[in-house]
DNA sequence: ATGTCTCTTTCGAAGAGA
């Protein structure tokens, strides 16, 4: 059965749930994995998603800040969450879909303003969390496998608008992209999004700064879908939904998607 | 390019985080 994959930074869900709601109506993702919904459990609004369809769904959340979701047309199976680096806060939740896919949706720390761990306590949180996730595929391997999320990171230089204007800007510094690198080494995992278009700039995320952030154009890819490779070559369709970012009261983020013949 | 947006506390302005 293909099955096609969308993950949204969606910067509170609350806020945002028309857009949500639109999104699901217009493109209609099997799974969809959310990240900033800034919202605890008990109050993201359920009722909307499930009317259109999507009644299974597994978050964790916090007040506030943080909290990730996977809303799903069919059944999935809690597997729980880690609290990697151990900040007590709600940036992951894993699943497993109806065909044993295991899904684990992920919001990496942002890591503040200023990239050195000495100054930057944030810096130094994020890299940590980094690492713990490295070390845990590092003790065991993941199978059939995808891991999704706003990784806060984009690695490529064709992922930002000026590799070198961005070389001292967190998101892009060589030590988060190396960490980014080695954590990918140890689960072994592809990047999907890449796999499928492997040329050209390529961008997820527009600052809510820029007067006009289409003509401006100044994007980072943040946002991934990474699987493993006995499922990889599966994988196909992968877009940016560009158009969202442009929507109604958008987030600053815009939607990725992946599909796979499973 | 210190700009924009959302959250919280506690009812409105300010700080934190992104």
């Amino acid at each position: 059965m293909p099955f096609t994959l969308c993950t949204w930074n969606i910067n509170s869900v609350r806020l945002r749930e028309p857009i949500v709601l639109k999104l699901l109506e217009e493109e209609a993702p099997d799974v969809l994995c959310l990240q900033e919904c800034k919202s605890p459990v008990e109050k993201i609004p359920t009722e909307g998603f499930a009317a259109l369809g999507y009644s299974h769904i597994v978050a964790r959340g916090q007040k506030g800040y943080n909290g990730v979701a996977i809303l799903s047309k069919t059944p999935l199976e809690d597997l729980g969450d880690r609290d990697f680096a151990s900040l007590g806060h709600a940036r992951h939740v894993a699943v497993r879909l109806e065909n044993g896919v295991r899904l684990e949706n992920f919001y990496i720390p942002a890591g503040g303003d200023v990239p050195d761990r000495e100054v930057n306590e944030k810096f130094g949180q994020k890299l940590d969390y980094i690492t713990e996730m490295r070390d845990h595929w590092r003790a065991e391997a993941p199978e059939k496998a995808i891991i999704v999320g706003d990784f806060n990171i984009a690695p490529r230089e064709d992922d930002v608008w000026s590799h070198k204007q961005l070389l001292k800007v967190v998101s892009h510094t060589p030590i988060e992209v190396e960490h980014l690198a080695e954590m990918q080494d140890a689960g072994g995992w592809v990047d999907i999004t890449r796999q499928d278009i492997p040329e050209g700039q390529l961008y997820s995320w527009w600052s809510y700064r820029a007067k006009d952030w289409s003509a401006a154009d100044k994007g980072r890819r943040l946002d991934h879908i990474w699987a493993t490779p006995d499922i990889s070559n599966a994988a196909h369709g992968s877009r940016v939904l560009r158009d969202a970012r442009g929507w109604e009261k958008p987030s600053d983020h815009a939607p990725v998607f992946a599909s796979f013949d499973l």
